[in-house]
DNA sequence: TTGTAAGCGTTATCAA
DNA sequence: TTGATAACGCTTACAA
């Protein structure tokens, strides 16, 4: 049954009447066709369940379609949603999403790149953080004849190439916030050095002390590696400082929870004795408890974009690139002094 | 730079002296050719840079390198450690990983999987649940010309088509050992009707409890939608039984964690004054407070058996299809009573 | 062990 | 507005 010879345009040909390169006309909406053999043809093809060759399109075209994602898991649920958004755009499409988990560490990652790209003879790739923030891994793409997207977290790269979110801002807006609730020692937990994302939001947090005339306090500033037993060690000596902070400012969700465990197990009731504040949206912040006040980047229509980027490059090139996040207020973060005590 | 034309076998075939064919056997491995000829070629690939179009090897051989995965995010690690395990089976070989995710409840799911296997004439397939459960959904790509392997919890289809855990047991041995904690009141909290994996967990607890010598009390027993706002529902309620459970075993890891909030916001502490089991092991499990014991999967492993038996039928179809999940015992389940109190 | 001719299913060229 | 013919890059007969 499922041998049942796939109709050819051949076949559509012949049963219609017409010749092989009308039904190609037909398929591919050329304007100058008689509608009534238009008609004609698109009955048989219905009657066929007759659908064209991809593959036999791609070889004669001397192009493919399918549009590549590569990334070295950042999260989970932002390379889902990355796919999803992906997938929003192309679903009415001929194009299909062709996902590469790679590892940045690796050796040959320069080599596994370029073997997937010419081996499956991309038409576009997607990057996403932190690999996006290698200039030279985009030139790479760029010189096996691919046209890439990058997603990121600050201007990587011209509009046409690019989709980022606000980062520096956002994390400005959620320190300035804590500062109106009152506090006037926020920490800080950095995310790893190198990362692009991790420099924004260092940045974005010196902007929001500035914003609130709040001088930034080594003593209760860290750094870790966006993991979350980096985010408890990094809680743990905040917590330990000379005059610890009333608030904590960490640049992932991963490390909020970290430093969350690290207030629980000196025994400090949170967001009672310390606020926290995280970045990303991912599921654990919402089941957590207290629920995690975090910053939430819109990351499927981001990655709606790009997919448009990469498809329709002479139309959606100069869309937006920039997007904006916001604070999702939940309950990990109150005012200081607490009123109810 | 980029539209230096790739070289093709007839570039090869000129540069070393050879017919294509003679190429095309190269590029084949077939074992018939003079080694000195082999070597020449390989040399002349090697200079040029030759990669061999797979869409014209694909159309030439009439099958396809793409295996597709298709799913309805059961959730997002899951989603992502079948997608690791697929690609640590197909990374050394010419298959590319093409993803869909899909929406179960859409009236259009059928055409929608329809139109994605016949437009890209996948190879093969990979089902997840709770899609891979319908049977009409695996007999569709088989009749579309197309190998399944489908995922789940329990026995869905013969050694060749299936990977799958045994939840039954696993959750069985989970319960069992709350009993050994000294746990006679044990709650459950059951996944959404209609789920195999569902199904099969709440025979799994009747098992542990049967082989505890305990009975089931209805009283502590209720039904979630693998969500966690139906957790903390489904928390509350028990909670409130006339005489509440010691422990509570929940069918996901999202639900425990909101019977986790239940129990917080009755003023309960966790474990002190109730056990906790959850299911999955996600990111969550590991972040919440305290970290949640739950029983964890071997999805990747388990995706790179599927994919094998994608790709290998011949040889993997007979491997085995059944994968032991184990109990990854953290601070949330602790001995009844308490020692400490 | 190697080569020739034909074909896979589509589109481009150029006439009609 | 349509159609014959030659690509596209590779493989499978079938010879040599």
């Amino acid at each position: 049954m499922a041998d049942a010879q796939k109709p050819t345009i051949n076949d559509v040909a012949r049963l219609s009447g017409v010749s092989k390169k009308t039904v190609s006309r037909v398929i591919n909406k050329s304007p100058l066709l008689n509608q009534a053999t238009r008609e004609k043809v698109e009955s048989v093809i219905a009657d066929l369940g007759y659908v064209p060759n991809l593959q036999a399109r791609a070889l004669a075209l001397r192009r493919n379609f399918l549009i590549g994602l590569i990334h070295d898991n950042p999260n989970a649920q932002m390379v889902l949603g990355v796919q999803e958004g992906i997938l929003d755009t192309i679903r009415s499409t001929e194009f299909a999403l062709v996902v590469r988990p790679v590892d940045r560490h690796s050796p040959t990652l320069f080599d596994d790149i370029r073997r997937f790209i010419e081996q499956q003879r991309l038409y576009g790739v997607m990057l996403l953080p932190p690999l996006s923030e290698r200039d030279d891994l985009a030139q790479l793409c760029r010189d096996l004849g691919c046209t890439v997207v990058r997603m990121g977290s600050a201007r990587l790269d011209d509009d046409a190439h690019l989709v980022a979110s606000n980062d520096r801002q956002a994390v400005s807006d959620a320190v300035a916030w804590l500062a109106e609730l009152g506090h006037s020692r926020i920490g800080f937990v950095a995310g790893p050095e190198g990362f692009r994302s991790a420099r924004e939001r260092e940045l974005g947090f010196h902007d929001g002390l500035a914003r609130a005339g709040l001088k930034p306090d080594p003593a209760i500033m860290t750094r870790g590696t966006y993991r979350f037993e980096s985010g408890r060690a990094a809680g743990e000596q905040l917590l330990s400082a000379p005059t610890p902070p009333t608030a904590v400012f960490s640049s992932n969700d991963e490390m909020a929870a970290g430093v969350l465990h690290a207030a629980r197990e000196r025994g400090l009731d949170v967001p009672e004795d310390l606020s926290i504040i995280g970045f990303d949206d991912t599921a654990t912040a919402a089941h957590i408890w207290p629920p995690l006040t975090t910053v939430r980047w819109p990351i499927r229509a981001m990655a709606r974009t790009a997919a448009a980027k990469l498809i329709h490059p002479s139309s959606a090139a100069s869309e937006p690139s920039i997007f904006l996040s916001d604070l999702v207020r939940r309950a990990s973060a109150i005012t200081y002094p607490p009123e109810s005590r």
